[in-house]
DNA sequence: AAGAGACCCTGGATGC
DNA sequence: TGCATCCAGGGTCTCT
């Protein structure tokens, strides 16, 4: 099942006991709704590339055969992937990782520098993927389930109820957070959002999966839904670097109430918020409320 | 099945 | 003040 949808947003802190943070499902969300009127229709007529390695597959010289001539049908996102689905049958996926950008640039706009993979566009303008911690890749396949057919339901998709997350759950003896995480249980979501989401439905991210009642798990499912859907309508987390396609950034920075707020008070109960590391990850949360 | 650790890479923070 | 070094950060893969 893939979204049809828009544009992303990663999200970077400052270094002052803070964190970086990067696209997640909102964000590709955003950048894909952006773009997608920009490119359809569109050709590749040819590419560009100082860093071979950011072209995951095929090698780098097929890559370019063949993508190449090629026109952009569609633009669509599932989980963290944006996929163009190219006139021969052919994907184009993109995963930005933590400080990948996509954007549209006139040729004669000089690139940023950290612009590593650019694709010429058949009236000059160019698709420039800028990333600069280089994490970020591109791939060329003729069967999208060679990169997603291991991602776990969408949580926006209709068919991702409050039920289907009891399920998934139950039963499943890992630490919640890491789980959340997992892009294999749910596509999508990363560190930001999951923080978010446990803090809005008040439950401790190190709780055990199969330790969440009936009603947890639903209001889980109803904080992740609503979490996603207001970032998305915020255009994302802004917070230092992360930019939209065309420049502006997203607004739902100002609305994390956890993350990255280690030390400042819980707006729902006014102890101060807590960060521990879970699964190897910074973790933000309220020990007085989420339960 | 679950979890730990490595790796990817850069630039801001820290130490000298 | 300037330079060298350290390490956070998220997703994925490998190994146990």
């Amino acid at each position: 099942m893939i979204i049809r949808g828009s544009d992303a947003a990663p999200i970077s802190f400052s270094r002052n006991g803070l964190s970086k943070a990067m696209p997640e499902l909102p964000e590709v969300e955003i950048t894909v709704r952006m773009l997608r009127p920009m490119l359809i229709g569109r050709s590749i007529t040819g590419i560009e590339n100082d860093w071979p390695r950011q072209i995951a597959t095929p090698e780098f010289r097929l890559f370019q055969e063949r993508i190449s001539q090629r026109k952009i049908q569609s633009l669509d996102r599932r989980g963290k992937y944006i996929i163009f689905t190219l006139d021969n049958d052919e994907f184009l996926l993109v995963h930005l990782k933590m400080t990948g950008h996509l954007s549209i640039a006139a040729g004669s706009e000089k690139p940023d520098p950290h612009v590593h993979t650019t694709f010429i566009l058949n009236d000059g303008d160019q698709l420039r993927f800028k990333d600069v911690r280089k994490f970020g890749r591109v791939y060329l396949v003729n069967n999208l389930d060679e990169i997603l057919g291991q991602l776990g339901p969408e949580p926006l998709d209709r068919d991702f109820t409050g039920e289907t997350l009891h399920r998934m759950l139950r039963g499943r003896n890992r630490v919640l957070k890491p789980l959340l995480l997992d892009q294999t249980f749910i596509a999508g979501l990363g560190n930001i959002y999951t923080d978010e989401a446990l803090h809005d439905a008040a439950i401790h991210p190190s709780r055990m999966a199969k330790s969440l009642t009936k009603i947890e798990s639903h209001l889980l499912h109803q904080s992740i839904r609503s979490i996603l859907l207001m970032a998305i309508r915020r255009n994302g987390s802004t917070v230092d670097n992360f930019r939209k396609p065309d420049g502006t950034p997203g607004e739902m920075q100002n609305a994390l109430k956890v993350y990255g707020q280690a030390g400042a008070d819980c707006p729902r109960c006014g102890a101060p918020i807590q960060r521990m590391v879970l699964g190897g990850r910074g973790t933000h949360y309220c020990a007085n409320c989420q339960m």
